[in-house]
DNA sequence: GGCATCCATGGAAACGATTCCATCATGGTT
DNA sequence: AACCATGATGGAATCGTTTCCATGGATGCC
């Protein structure tokens, strides 16, 4: 039989004291140093360690962080992800991670399940509505979102308002993001990204650009549109369901349907392997027949032939602000941050053939 | 203020019951229709959910999984994570995440961090000696293994005895895991792997193959010594800590040092990417002047220039089998599972030159 | 020297569930 | 008719912690 673990009351009586005694020793309070100093000779003979249990029902609350993310086998996740077990870490806090899958009702099913474990504190790459959010902020949650802001709920009154509010950040500047629910965020620029990528396209004499994008990627679309400026060819703007499967048949379609594009801006680093492979099957050469931008940067893009020219994200810097964001809510609490872009150019991109 | 959530109390209290009958009523015990129908209309009403923080007190547990990778950015543990998360959702259960980055000491204390939360089941894809898992066995966790066993600690007595033996399982069959403390394990076939691999290269003519390694993968360089056969040459052997830029400066030695080298086998998604890298980077073309093998396949690999052949390893799967005999190691607890893996042959391998 | 203050301390009440146990009603059997 | 078995039910204990409150001793100030 393993002996079960010690309790406080163990200690306490180990110690010859009480257990409100013991319970303050530890957790910083006011005591003799004679005490504490025995509480805690005691404490490290037993091997004892508090159980969050207790403490948790105590106070009503789950020390840990909640994460919702789409999909970790996707890069850019896996970074933030990493980014906030490294803040979790450093706090001593638990992390409990969830996979959404890029679907509203399970991430709806995700946010009861935390709410469950009374975790009162989540970092979500939402998928769902603004809406969907209600039960966890009523329930006291404190959300900080990250990557994306969720969209508009359908029956919302003004409609594009907050988005075109948001678009309007710019720069570097940690700047407040007013939004549903008025939850703080962290996020990347995309507006500038995108615009420094189309930009850059622009500049290589393309004109007939198209855009490649996921679930999740309207802040981009929309940067998009902006930075392309007159009215967009719609058919040049396609939009994959998540899966690889299906960005590869957007990807595909897209080149096939319209065999006069000359650039591609992939939204997402799935998106771009999609748009690679693609091209290859079809035997479209890059950057020859077709310029290839992706959004994203990953270890790889420097392997692929050509070396793709990619907009790189701080992924790994997202998920830990976001991560100190959610902790240091107590105090005074920044609104949100928006985190700088980079080009970097690589071989993907040539001017218009 | 938003209301509090609604306790088993408030619903007894107004479906006019005790809370031992509410209790019953929602953990499928015994209660009369009328009063089952009575408790479930007015849970429902009140949106009540019994919080885990009570439960998991008074049954001393906590429901969830723990889950411990090295580094959620690499692709194959981000697979892992995957598999481990969908089949827990399955289950209802939450799942706490940690990266340890390869570093015992760092896994040490996240082990502790869980068993202070009093999560009784782990996942792990152990970076530390088998002795680093006894606090956990101790305290009455059911582990899983993952990916690797733990290395022998250093004191143990039968050394390689355990090691040996574990490399005689063969195939696909599920086969008993003795080891460390009789832990259960989900692994994939890394001797097969290895040695489909070696014998691939080998019947291309290469004699001179390099093993590139990173931590953790005793197993496959064991592998690799036995597939080889006659004693390998150890300048040929080199490890990296497990950073991409020890990866890449393992790769790059190892190609400057032995430049009489044909043949590389490249023992993880990082280390061959440092290797495609450093091959570039000393105008070694692949598969002309050197031929490489990488094991894990990635969505990338088919986008190298040339795509790379790999030993395909089910990573996903892994994750999901071993949250599968977590969960039900209740019943019976089959001892371990081996995954086939594949030989997935591309193009970056040729006839020695 | 007396009184007010302050601090260390321990007992006990939460927190929200599960579960043991006693009670009571019911119905069937002898 | 008495008795027993069965099943539904509610009260109370329990899990391990924090925290409120009362107590008692010591110290400082007038």
């Amino acid at each position: 039989m393993d002996a079960k673990r010690a309790t406080i009351k163990d200690v306490a009586r180990a110690a010859g004291v009480g257990v409100a005694t013991v319970s303050r020793v530890l957790s910083g309070g006011s005591a003799s140093a004679r005490t504490r100093e025995r509480v805690l000779a005691v404490a490290a003979q037993l091997d004892y360690r508090p159980s969050a249990l207790g403490r948790n029902l105590r106070q009503r609350r789950t020390g840990g962080i909640g994460l919702l993310v789409p999909d970790l086998t996707d890069s850019f996740f896996g970074r933030l992800a990493e980014g906030v077990l490294a803040c979790a870490r450093s706090a001593g806090e638990p992390v409990v991670v969830g996979s959404t899958g890029d679907d509203p009702e399970q991430e709806a099913e995700l946010i009861g399940m935390l709410l469950e474990q009374s975790v009162d504190r989540l970092i979500a790459v939402p998928s769902g509505d603004a809406d969907a959010w209600g039960p966890a902020v009523k329930a006291g949650m404190t959300v900080v979102f990250a990557d994306r802001l969720p969209s508009e709920a359908p029956g919302e009154d003004d409609d594009s308002a907050a988005t075109a509010d948001l678009m309007l950040l710019d720069g570097l500047a940690p700047a407040p993001v007013a939004r549903s629910a008025d939850l703080p965020a962290v996020l990347a620029d995309d507006r500038a990204g995108i615009r420094t990528a189309v930009r850059y396209l622009s500049g290589l004499g393309h004109r007939r650009i198209a855009f490649l994008g996921g679930p999740g990627h309207d802040r981009r679309v929309a940067a998009f549109r902006e930075a392309v400026g007159s009215p967009v060819d719609e058919e040049l703007v396609v939009f994959a369901t998540g899966s690889r499967d299906s960005a590869y048949a957007a990807a595909s379609g897209l080149f096939q349907s319209r065999p006069d594009l000359t650039a591609v801006l992939a939204a997402g680093n799935v998106l771009g392997e999609a748009a690679v492979l693609a091209a290859r099957e079809l035997d479209l050469r890059v950057p020859r027949d077709v310029s290839l931008v992706m959004y994203d940067d990953v270890p790889w893009a420097e392997l692929c032939a050509p070396p793709l020219t990619v907009i790189a994200q701080p992924a790994r810097d997202i998920g830990y602000r976001a991560a100190e964001l959610v902790l240091r809510s107590g105090s005074r609490r920044p609104r949100g941050v928006v985190l700088p872009t980079e080009l970097i150019v690589r071989g993907s991109c040539g001017p218009r053939r």
